[in-house]
DNA sequence: ATGTTTGTTCCGAT
DNA sequence: CATCGGAACAAACA
């Protein structure tokens, strides 16, 4: 499911693929419709895990994948699958291709946002850490900010932006924290670590194109995987890497939290 | 068939 | 009033 790397990777082959190309005609929403097309597309960047689409005309187009949602490029000819939301038929001088928002699960966003509406989205979002510089001293107040545990915190939005399930469980491993370690319990040496491995994995799900699980939701927009499933540290994985106990798997906060007991105590390291 | 799945928002409880 | 945890959301698959 798109996290900061698959949301990275998509922004970047969209950059790609159609900045400099003109909405000649667009389907799907009718508002939509009549607001998009003529608008020439002059840039593609990410905010937190959405895909932002500025428009010539001033507003820009997000996109927010959820849980289901992909994008695809494709020739003008070629179908689309059943559910499509969203498409924009592009051209520049030279060629001649669509862009399709699909979403299985109807959890996706996609709006039109004028500059203020921009902002106020931009201010709901926390750090992001993959492209601001944070220190361990601000990374550990803003995780102490909250009186919960470690892993509902990491994939609090306003705290810290992009990151997901995945990214934060591997996070989590490499640093020998439990997941239902409360922050409170987190020092600044133990923090410093979090933080380095949390950049280390968003720094390895980007070098493999994002992950990939089995029911191949996420796909890049030229349909390819990625490939951050194969280097799974204990994501979905039975045995530990390191010594080889059972990996445990509990809900917290509904989600499905893998981890190693024997490396993952719940003092998190501190003794 | 019922349970599980993921990101976000919203609502009720503390 | 602020904060936190959990339900809900849609659809497919096992």
């Amino acid at each position: 499911m798109p996290e900061l790397p698959e949301v990275h990777t998509i922004t970047e082959d969209l950059k790609d693929e159609i900045i400099g190309y003109k909405i000649y005609k667009a389907a799907g929403d009718k508002y939509m419709r009549l607001l998009l097309t003529g608008n020439t597309i002059t840039n593609v960047s990410r905010l937190a895990k959405n895909i932002l689409i500025k428009l010539s005309s001033g507003p820009t187009l997000r996109i927010h994948l959820a849980m289901t949602g992909r994008i695809f490029i494709k020739n003008e000819e070629e179908p689309q699958d059943k559910w499509t939301r969203l498409i924009l038929y592009l051209v520049n001088r030279e060629k001649k291709k669509k862009l399709i928002f699909s979403d299985m699960r109807m959890f996706g966003k996609i709006e039109l946002l004028q500059e203020k509406d921009l902002n106020k989205l931009k201010n709901k979002y926390g750090a992001d850490i993959f492209e601001e510089e944070i220190t361990p001293q601000q990374f550990l107040e803003l995780i102490k900010s909250k009186n919960s545990n470690i892993k509902t915190v990491l994939l609090d939005q306003k705290i810290v932006s992009g990151l997901g399930n995945i990214y934060v469980t591997d996070a989590l491993f490499l640093s020998g924290i439990h997941p239902e370690t409360k922050t409170k319990h987190i020092n600044l040496k133990l923090a410093g670590k979090l933080l380095e491995n949390i950049k280390k994995v968003l720094k390895e799900g980007i070098k493999h194109r994002g992950a990939t699980l089995p029911d191949k939701m996420y796909v890049d927009p030229l349909g390819n995987p990625g490939n951050y499933q194969n280097f799974f540290k204990i994501y979905m994985r039975e045995k530990c890497p390191v010594c080889n106990s059972k990996v445990q798997n509990v809900k917290i906060g509904g989600r499905s939290s893998f981890f190693c007991p024997a490396c993952q105590k719940l003092s998190g390291g501190l003794f």
